[in-house]
DNA sequence: GCAATGCTGGACTCAAAATGTCCCACATGC
DNA sequence: GCATGTGGGACATTTTGAGTCCAGCATTGC
């Protein structure tokens, strides 16, 4: 059954969510009893005039029976509800999960893969495709995409495509060098990205955390400046998450700092910021890359990371309230899913 | 699982129809090795632009790859091929059929409803509800519709509807009465589609079968030939299908051209002629109602019957080559390919 | 019995997507 | 090197989809 789904994904993508419409509009009929269209369409959430067409399709297949008075559910609709129930779960979980996610932080979309990146390549790898698609779609001409580094940007990176080379959109690092591995360098990422998309690209050969006597002095640099001024005015920012503690230790912050952050309650770390569980930023840096107030203006901000261990720092990057969109896998969903129903019960 | 196909084939018939082309084409994909836009569009029957936004779609999937020599099947795509294999049948066999059927006898389309008629009142319900949906595709404004009687078209007018009344069609009886069941006479049956759908109807109150000095003293009646004028130019016709033997004993027609019919062999009956197995007509009356050619000018004409029993009859009528659209059940296709398959052996 | 409300379905407009048609540059095999 | 067949770009045109209003009707509450 489940190939037969996964099937199904494939020679059409949208089959899912059409069906998914479909049986929702049923179901919430079926609840109503009896309902107007208006109505329907309010509590659905729709438009009146898409729903009238799938509402015009339900009753040609006599699932829905409407007359002046409204529109009930018929015998063979209330049957099908009923087969379907138990399929319901396997093949919608996720775009429930989705949905709920997507409306609790206010995003605009949250695509969630099956399985854990922290136990399975495939589902890293999944994710970096899902990555890829939504990138791909936010894509325009003479964009300028800031990129940052980890390893799940690294993966969208080997998986980018681009059926027409655009030569007007620029790949940029959102900030300079960490002490990472070469492979998940936000240069090294960015490159990746230009030449597999036969983009242009900018490189920015400067470590990303700075004394401020070392910034001001960089920042006369012409070429250092001109790169900068490219990279804060990116219209899209594609950008991973991480453990706030992981990434201290990787970005080699003296002790000092690491009790800081701990003391505050730093929980995530992204584009360079640390978080708390309450999506405030807990500590900013001096920075030649992108800053939280360019953040804040970008047009579309992509965030991009999945396994269990990350979910709650998903979470909190969430809660700061500037991504448009969120790519990630189950068990981080499930997670972050734990989370919000604390939160709500603690409400 | 067969479930799940059955709730599918409820809720999205659309896309299933999507999915099924786009599995033949990567089938034929497969099955070329390496082949080209425009001959992939002929050998599949597709104009080239919409198979150009298929396989597009099938490229940006990643089940077929596409270069400057061609497209073949890429390893994605064989294993979807393969995974799908257990499904296709119960999913798209009966479209199958449908193709293979109309191309056979050069239709223009062929319907297929689950089950056999024979057995389950609710495949011949079925039946009807299917003549219905056809038979409201095909009627335009002002048009003159002929309907033969029967226990199928009775049941095509017991469901027909129609959302807006037009009064300008006119449903017409093809024939005049025979010696059924009041219910599924001609007459009975215009009269109820015409009140189900807000139509104008006229009934031809005369026998059938007629003497020739009958026929001219009826003929020179005023009001029979304004109607039988009527019936004959009608745009559409809609018509069960028989089996000879039953439909003369039905009729009550006399032993000496039941003989005579037996000698001839025919097989099948519809709109009053008899048929033999290549479709040749072997039995002409006289008749005030539609003529054999007035029906090879009629631009829709409907044939429709199910039931294993009249497998036989439904292909020698379907020989005859007049029909335009065939609605029929599973069983009944069944034995129609059969009869197909036998005969393209021998040949 | 009547007014008010809520319902559907038709009509219209506008935008977007699908489609039909050509043509060009290029690979490939003869 | 030529003929054939390939994908892909371009563009006009048709079809479809969607937003918005409103008329006509049924039901309900008074």
């Amino acid at each position: 059954m489940q190939s037969l789904i996964e099937i199904q994904q494939q020679l059409l993508p949208d089959l899912l969510v059409v069906m998914r419409k479909r049986y929702l509009i049923l179901r919430q009929v079926m609840l109503s009893d009896m309902i107007g269209r208006r109505t329907l369409a309010a509590s659905l959430d729709m438009t009146e005039r898409v729903l009238r067409a799938e509402t015009d399709f339900l009753k040609a297949q006599e699932l829905l029976h409407i007359d002046a008075a409204g529109m009930r559910i018929t015998e063979a609709g209330k049957r099908l509800m009923e087969k379907m129930e138990p399929f319901y779960k396997t093949m919608f979980g996720l775009s429930e999960l989705e949905e709920r996610i997507r409306k609790h932080f206010g995003l605009k979309q949250v695509v969630i893969v099956t399985g854990d990146a922290d136990e399975s390549p495939h589902t890293k790898r999944e994710l970096g495709r899902a990555g890829c698609a939504v990138l791909s779609k936010a894509m325009q001409k003479d964009d300028v995409i800031a990129v940052t580094g980890g390893s799940t940007l690294a993966q969208v990176a080997n998986q980018l495509t681009s059926h027409t080379p655009l030569k007007g959109n620029w790949f940029v690092p959102a900030r300079g060098g960490l002490g990472e591995s070469l492979d998940y360098q936000a240069n090294t990422i960015v490159s990746t990205m230009a030449k597999r998309t036969g983009a242009q690209y900018r490189m920015l050969h400067v470590p990303d955390h700075l004394g401020e006597e070392a910034y001001t002095s960089l920042m006369q640099e012409p070429n250092v400046r001109e790169i900068v001024e490219v990279i804060r005015k990116a219209r899209i920012v594609i950008h991973g998450i991480g453990d706030a503690m992981v990434m201290a230790r990787r970005r080699r912050v003296d002790a000092a700092v690491v009790d800081a952050l701990k003391a505050e309650g730093a929980l995530a770390e992204s584009f360079g910021y640390y978080f708390d569980q309450g999506g405030a930023v807990v500590h900013k840096m001096l920075t030649v890359g992108l800053r939280i107030e360019d953040i804040m203006e970008t047009e579309v901000v992509i965030a991009i990371a999945g396994g269990r261990s990350k979910g709650e720092a998903i979470a909190a990057v969430m809660r700061f309230g500037h991504d448009d969109v969120l790519v990630t896998d189950e068990a981080a969903a499930l997670e972050i899913a734990a989370i919000i129903d604390k939160e709500e019960q603690t409400a």
